[in-house]
DNA sequence: CCCGATGATGTTAGCGCTATTAAAAATGCC
DNA sequence: GGCATTTTTAATAGCGCTAACATCATCGGG
């Protein structure tokens, strides 16, 4: 490691004394270098790194010019550490929609990189025993706040778990916002109304509706959505209701409910994209062509949605966005409360969603 | 910081003195406390915990106990600053099955944590300048390797890149051990076979394979194990080979094409689990049954696997044990190879699968 | 024109761990 | 038994950053 590419960059140039003065190491731009530069103190430096009030914007300037020209980017560990254990924040996981996973976990990463936090992954399955040890597990590795993504944002044993360590909870991707918690969300209520729309501009009138797991807020928002959004606009238009529970097969069975119906919907909405997948599945094997004979619409925008032939008409769901939201909570909430009593309620911050329109939705068949 | 949420319960308790004599802060037990309680100094419980050798057995015990008395865990943040920088380890991703990210991140993050590493996640598209730009991000925040995954484990240019600026490279999940690199993989070839006995085993035939994406070696291993298996216990069987690129829509492209030959195929093996779900979707839309009328397998044991109904036949990858293995080599590597001049051939490191019978597959219908 | 308010910046002291070096204890050899 | 050698342990100096305090301008009012 001694000497290899990077330094003979530097050893060229021959009169960068300064690079040469502090480090041989490639790719270690240090604050000191980043100050020496712009002629400041580190301290300035770091001010101007974490966005602190009180600098002035010239000397801010300054200060931003170099950390280009040095292609400078602070060390998270350094960070972390100075800041005395902060940064350490829990994400609890159980075995989600799978693409829903990968989704959180690298808008948190991200996040957690850009801030310097230090992401602390932990796995439990869906037992309240199983997950209370995992948030053991976390409290007792000193972390901040945890993070609880889609089946567990829902966990009031949880929530109630983490309040009593004082620690700092974040539910992603639950129905509503609460008193006993931060929440990051979108509104499902919305979008499933959005989505009921496309549905009736496309003019069906004969809808079917897949309920998600009863378990999680989510399904009564879309659900309550969607049906609001009927009475609405269209209260003469028939709907079937079947409950599903986020799974293919639910997705699977619900449609074959509703294609047995002697006059069957010419849409389903199923309030997931897992779900969606299986009802177009069930429309296969009765050999109806989507979107001729069915619509079929999702919601999510997960990997699956376009694994699909043909691709969902879906919601897309900020996942990665609001894994990002709920790290920044966390920190904030973190570093702000240090002195003030833990006062204040609950954040609650709604990120937009977006109505993707696919293959699988079309206008309505003419009458039969 | 002195005292706010948790000090009052601690403090109301009243009785629970361990708590408060290791300290004020939740979950922060030092390695100085640990050397203390142990009567040794710190550089040993340093050992004890890196497995430094030269620590009387004698010695280590006491420090082991000590440290599982305070329920020590050591502060990656801390390790990676003192280590100078090491253990800053990326991972290159696109958007690869989706499940398969989720895992890959998982197993990563989760040995990232035990071993006190710090994970640099990067994301690419699978354009040349998009991953070069990505491994330049990465190098120049001082990563000692980078994790290749799945569809970057193949590009050599990544590979060259990564060479060039002495990083470590890891490649996860390519078909063959390569000489410039390190690799982490499981034997595609074997498991293809294995897939292929049970397939004639069960009495089929007639048997489609449908191949992977062209520009992965994977794919070529899985059919060669394929053929090779048929070659050596069924030679008489019939095959018929298409073309796919591991996504859903070629699987299910691939299967119309096998299921309208004359004498189709009473079972198709996909390369992967996204093209056996095309497949299926292509069956039932014929109205046939699986695996009634036709055996389905695939590959990889993705999320897609158990999603889809009847669930699939698979290779269980242990794609989540690969990347903590990749990461574990890239930590050994760069410690190891400080000192003597990256000398030594790359690690090759593969991996146990395993064969997973789900509904999908079935015995062969009676001969027509 | 001096003195306390404000800013705006600089200094100092660690955060928890590991490398390095020095010291002590155990061992070997003649 | 004495001294070179080899373990095994201890002491010390940072890693790159930030919190807390110290310092230095700058400015207006008495």
């Amino acid at each position: 490691m001694a000497n290899h590419g990077a330094s003979a960059e530097n050893g060229g140039g021959g009169r960068d004394k300064s690079v040469n003065l502090k480090g041989k190491r490639k790719g270690a731009v240090t604050m000191d270098q980043v100050a020496r530069h712009a002629g400041v103190s580190v301290m300035t430096v770091s001010r101007v790194m974490n966005n602190v009030p009180g600098v002035k914007v010239s000397t801010r300037d300054i200060v931003m010019r170099a950390v280009k020209e040095l292609g400078y980017s602070p060390n998270a560990a350094a960070r972390s550490l100075a800041r005395h254990g902060s940064g350490r924040v829990g994400l609890l996981y159980s075995n989600p929609s799978a693409g829903y996973l990968s989704e959180i976990l690298v808008g948190a990463l991200d996040e957690a990189q850009r801030s310097g936090a230090l992401l602390v992954i932990e796995k439990c399955d869906l037992s309240l025993e199983s997950e209370k040890a995992a948030i053991a597990r976390m409290v007792s590795g000193g972390v901040a706040g945890v993070i609880l993504p889609a089946p567990h944002a829902d966990s009031l044993p949880a929530i109630a778990d983490l309040r009593d360590q004082g620690v700092i909870a974040v539910a992603v991707g639950t129905g509503r916002s609460r008193q006993d918690a931060n929440v990051v969300r979108m509104d499902d209520f919305g979008a499933a109304a959005d989505m009921t729309r496309h549905l009736l501009e496309l003019g069906h009138r004969r809808i079917g509706f897949i309920k998600g797991a009863e378990n999680q807020s989510v399904s009564m928002e879309r659900q309550l959505g969607f049906e609001h959004e009927i009475r609405k606009a269209e209260p003469a238009a028939r709907v079937s209701v079947e409950q599903g529970n986020f799974t293919y097969r639910s997705g699977f069975e619900a449609a074959e409910k509703l294609l047995a119906e002697p006059q069957p919907p010419t849409a389903i909405f199923a309030s997931n994209d897992d779900m969606a997948a299986g009802v177009m599945a069930a429309a296969h094997r009765r050999g109806l062509d989507v979107p001729g004979d069915l619509t079929v619409v999702g919601f999510d925008d997960t990997h699956i949605a376009t694994a699909v032939w043909p691709e969902l008409t879906t919601i897309r769901q900020p996942v990665a966005a609001m894994a990002e939201a709920a790290l920044r909570i966390v920190l904030d909430e973190s570093r702000s409360g240090r002195d003030r009593a833990r006062a204040g309620k609950p954040v609650d911050r709604m990120l937009p969603h977006q109505l993707i329109v696919r293959a699988s939705s079309g206008p309505a068949p003419a009458v039969d």
